[in-house]
DNA sequence: TCCTTTAATTAACCAGTGTTCAATTGTAGT
DNA sequence: ACTACAATTGAACACTGGTTAATTAAAGGA
């Protein structure tokens, strides 16, 4: 009975992708339903289907984007011009504004419960990590533990996650964040 | 056509409180359900109704009772037998190890994006936060600003929201909490 | 004893979920 | 023009959820 759309604009897993990534600004993975991204693609949500075998797939992609993105803006600071200390101080807000300006990818990536999503993402979170200690190592004044490291981590997640969902952009709590930096930075100095 | 329970046993707020708490031990807010709550405690799940208004009701119900434990817990470290720095330290564990124990409520009291949930704690949070910078202000050597003693909070929560849902008890990291703890413990010595 | 109050059950309603699949369509290749 | 195929639809399935309301049963007082 149905129709189907103009070939001119086929639906595309991007398409699909963009369209979950906004519903993401604002809803997690419970309450964003398979519906819902369909509709706001003017699509019936069995079309979503031929594209990604099912929710968690679909999910897991756009996880997949995100840790790429965030990988690279680490790289992206450590290989730019400044000196080591404003590296580092780069690289915790860079977090911060990373975790803030992706909030529900944020919290898929660093924060979820659901088993469902988990096993998808199996390594990505530690590697991320690992990188992210290895620039540390290498930009901190004196010698830094793993667990000295640990901690810098955990207090930077802690900052974007309190804040997650209780506020809408980086801006908002930039001030606070370039404090929380540099309580960090003093960790690193010798 | 349906019997009652004998009497002996009647259905009460506190057993249905206590039988959410242990539902709440396993899943989040939205995964418990008000009939896994009858089931648990073998009766229908419209009784929960005679007692509660609704599901967010109960659960505020549950999330005051926890607030009063924190801060009873913060007095507790406190008024104890200790140096400044010894409190200090039990005082930063003691968070941590209160979050680890009690995770899912520590999710609805410290990290809950849900609306539906979140107008029922109003100030609870921050009014435990306060209690909670007074005595660190208190404790510690050196004068501390506001933002300083911030900075220490979000830590800890980092540390509670990084393991919650990937440990599941206190004691599975304690000894890195305890290396955290001590990082912290850097900010407020002289 | 009857009557009222209280407490519990059950069915029902409504709204939603992820997923599958037969049916249908548009388009490109022959 | 015909066909093969890829893409899309929408109904259907099998759930789960919170909440309400009519109904029933027990307990206690008069």
């Amino acid at each position: 009975m149905a129709a189907r759309k103009a070939v001119e604009k086929e639906l595309t897993r991007e398409m699909i992708m963009d369209a979950a990534r906004d519903l993401f600004a604002e809803k997690d993975y419970q309450q964003v339903s398979m519906r819902q991204i369909a509709t706001k693609l003017n699509y019936s949500h069995g079309a979503i289907y031929y594209h990604f075998k099912n929710k968690a797939e679909l999910f897991y992609a756009l996880v997949k984007d995100h840790f790429l993105m965030l990988n690279q803006r680490i790289e992206e600071i450590v290989d730019g011009e400044a000196s080591n200390e404003e590296k580092l101080r780069k690289l915790y807000l860079g977090y911060i504004e990373f975790g803030l300006t992706h909030q529900n990818h944020y919290e898929i990536m660093f924060m979820i419960k659901n088993d469902e999503v988990r096993n998808f993402m199996s390594e990505s979170p530690m590697l991320t990590y690992q990188n992210f200690a290895r620039q540390v190592s290498k930009l901190s004044e004196k010698e830094m533990s793993i667990q000295e490291i640990w901690s810098i981590f955990i207090s930077l997640h802690g900052f974007v996650s309190h804040y997650l969902g209780h506020v809408t952009t980086f801006d908002d709590v930039k001030r606070a964040a370039e404090f929380h930096a540099n309580m960090l930075l003093r960790w690193t100095s010798a």
